[in-house]
Formats: structure tokens, C-alpha cells, sequence
DNA sequence: TGTGCGACTATTGTCGACAATTTGACGGAG
DNA sequence: CTCCGTCAAATTGTCGACAATAGTCGCACA
């Protein structure tokens, strides 16, 4: 065989996890929702055998709850649950930037600079900064997250918190404060380019804190007008 | 039936994970080993259904690491990895250390104290100061991420690192400082009682830096000797 | 003698069926 | 009319068997 250098051999319980999981953060599978095992084993034409392996892996990143002998349902977030994600983004991804200073190479924050300036160019075009700029968003803490070189601080955020945040956001409907977040994701690429470690993570706290006080804001205005 | 307030239908795969968890902790599954299904199956007198979803919640909290086709092995902490939990832990632990300073209550902070101060009579009674600080220091660590009242928090640290904790410390069989770290657990209660949330991060950070550094320089210590 | 190909074995992945438990409905008593 | 006990249907938990893959051993051939 072929030498494929990193080997990838994909299992049916891999697909339907990921599948799945795209399903419930973009809104297919609706929060609170269950998840039936025999239903969803005749949808997708496999056994449960897979599929509650892959349901066990959607639980332990959070997508879903499950009680013995009750079954699964989408998770669906409170806005305490929501307060406790911030509080562990706000610790996780302020020790991410920390890291990132000194493990980033000039090329990717330069590379980083690049993304920042394609995003101001298209804010500046387009005042409406929809859709995109959600993306974005992820993509710059992303390339922050991974920059730091610590894999089990990828893997939990990457792997696991950024696909709630991704959930939420379409639960709640939060928009993202785009000119000034981008203003604090400029700050946080200089800090990281004159590689001050201890300044990124403050800065990178101080943003998360930011987002989580708006995140706040318009769900207590949307409950507000609801109730 | 009496009514149980609270349910706890305990399934198979429940019992099995936490055997094999303990069994993994403990040392009695070494790291590296092979996780047989057919084996274990057979070992334990069960199916290898339950068995397989508790090894998935061990690979969840990365006390097994499984290859598609090949199987699950006890994960073999290497020294990098070892400093990745720890920063892990020093953003973690530092975020609940703020929060539990707002979110303890008094009796808590006093309970901690007198945990403090029967640690400090064991210590000065006995110098040689083994096994019990250790799983003292746990304890002590426990308590501040359940202080914090964030329930992401306290599963990531309670449910998932500091399993791994326990384990690189029999791995490594690094021993703990123990006067020194007592000290700074009672500047941590301290600030606590002090609802000084900014300096009790600031205290914990601290405190994990300098166990960090400790395992780091009994690890090179050991690997100079061995080499 | 070394190397590469091929069959074999053991383990993992998947499936369908059985058992145990929850949930909802139905009927009757207060 | 409401509440409780019983029952039935559906779902989850568990099991044993089948299929597919990886690693190994042996053998042929250069």
C-alpha cells in the first residue's frame, strides 16, 4: 500500500458523529429535541450499534444530554450554562493567547494580520457584516487557539466548546459586535507580534468578556420582549 | 417502589467504566497496555457492548486513546503533555479560584480552613508526609473547583484532569512539596476569605507554576538518572 | 540469504434479536 | 371530576453472532 503518512481509516460510528453534529449546530436538529435511536438508525440505514457510539461522543462534547434508560435530546443551553461556557473560554483561550505569543511563528501572525485585514476591508464595504463575520470570528480564535501548540487546549476548545458557541449562536441569535470586536482582535495580533504573552491574554480576556457581556445583553432584551 | 429523589439507575457500562478507571488510575492497568475487548469481556463476565461505551468514556476524559481498527491503549503520559494539563490546569484552576472568591459561602471557606489546619497538625506530626498529602492536595483543589459553582468547570477538572493527574503521578511518582504547597494553599483561603477573587487567581496560578515546575524538575531528574 | 507476496488468525466494527425499564393511556375508585 | 393503580407499547440496555480489517507467520523467489 500506499504509504499515506497519516492514517485515516473511517468508521460508519465517525461519519454519523460527525453528521450529527453538524445537524444540531446548525440548527437541523433543534435544541431540546430527542433523539430517537431507532429513528434515526432507520434515517441514516445503519445499526444502533454505531449510532450510540456516536451519540456516546456528541454527550461528551456537550451537544447532548442523556439519561439511563430515558434516551438522548439535544442539549439545550440556559443562559447560566451559557455564563459558565464564557467563564471557561474567558480562562482557556486568555492561557491560549499567553501561549500563542511565544509559539507562533512570524509567518502565521502574519498570516494572522492578513485575516484581520480582509475582515476590516470587507466591514468597511459591507456595514451589514452578517453571516461572515460570525465565521470569522471563529476563525481568528481558532488560528489563536491552535497557534498556542497545546493539544489538549486545541482539542477542548476546537473539538468541544467551539461547536456549543456555534450551537448558541444560532439558540440564541446573538450578533456579533463586528467593528469592535475586530478592533480588539487587532489589538490582540499586536500584542502577539511584539510577542507579549502576559498583554495577549489580557486583551484576549478582556475581548471574551466583551462578547459575553453582549451575549448577556441580548438575551436578557430578547427574554425581556418574549416574557 | 420508595421513591428515590434522586435516580441512579446504574447500567452495566456505568460499573465497568468506573472499574476500569480506578483500575487505570491506580496502576493496577499500566500505561501502555493493551485494552483487550474479548479479555476484558470475558475478565469482567459481560458483553462487550457496555464495554465497549466505557472504554469511549475513557477515551473521552484521554485515560485510553483508541485507533480505529486496532484498539485502545492506557494513555502513556510523555513530559510535553504533562506541561500542556498543567497550563490547562493553571487557566482552569485560576478561573475557579476567582469565582469561588464570590461564590463560596462563609461556612464553606471556614470548612477549608479547618481542612487547611489538619493538614498543617499531619504535617508537622509527621515530616515524612506521604500518601495522605496527596490525596489531601486533591482534596484542597476539589473543593476550590466546586467552590466555583460552575459546573463546566468542575466536570472538566473533577470528571476528566484530574484523573489524569492522579495518574502521571503514579507514572512519574512525583512526590509533593508538601510544607511549601500547604503554605500557599492557606494564602489561596486566605484571599478567599477576603473575597479577593483577583488575587485568588492570582495565588492559584502561582501555586500551579510552581508544582508544574516541581514535577518538571523531578521528571528531568529521573530521566538523567534512568538515561 | 534477504525480500516481498500471500494466506491465516485474532481483534475490532457492525448487525439483528432479546430483556429490562420507562412512559403514557385506560379504567375504576373516592 | 380527580387521583391512583394496572397494563400495554415503545424505547433503551445488553447480548451473541457475523463481517471486515490489521498484524503475523510462512513460503516462494530473486
Amino acid at each position: 500500500m500506499v504509504a499515506t503518512h497519516e492514517e485515516t481509516h473511517v468508521t460508519i460510528a465517525d461519519r454519523i458523529f460527525a453528521r450529527i453534529q453538524q445537524e444540531i449546530v446548525d440548527g437541523t436538529l433543534k435544541p431540546g429535541s430527542k433523539i430517537s435511536e431507532p429513528e434515526l438508525a432507520r434515517a441514516y440505514g445503519i445499526s444502533r450499534g454505531p449510532l450510540r457510539e456516536a451519540i456516546g461522543r456528541l454527550e461528551a462534547c456537550s451537544l447532548v444530554v442523556r439519561k439511563a434508560n430515558v434516551g438522548a435530546r439535544v442539549v439545550s443551553l440556559s443562559a447560566e450554562q451559557l455564563l459558565e461556557i464564557y467563564h471557561v473560554r474567558e480562562a482557556l483561550e486568555g492561557m491560549a493567547a499567553r501561549l500563542a505569543a511565544t509559539a507562533m511563528s512570524d509567518a502565521e501572525i502574519a498570516d494572522l494580520a492578513d485575516l484581520l485585514a480582509t475582515h476590516r476591508r470587507q466591514i468597511e464595504d459591507d456595514p451589514s457584516h452578517g453571516y461572515f463575520q460570525r465565521e470569522g470570528d471563529l476563525d481568528f480564535h481558532y488560528r489563536i487557539v491552535k497557534g498556542s501548540k497545546n493539544g489538549r487546549l486545541i482539542e477542548l476548545l476546537c473539538n468541544d466548546l467551539y461547536h456549543l458557541v456555534r450551537l448558541y449562536r444560532h439558540q440564541f441569535g446573538v450578533v456579533t459586535r463586528a467593528q469592535r470586536a475586530l478592533v480588539e482582535h487587532e489589538h490582540i495580533v499586536a500584542a502577539l507580534a511584539e510577542r507579549d504573552g502576559e498583554m495577549a491574554e489580557l486583551l484576549m480576556r478582556h475581548h471574551i468578556r466583551a462578547t459575553r457581556a453582549n451575549a448577556m445583553r441580548r438575551i436578557a432584551e430578547r427574554e425581556a420582549a418574549a416574557g
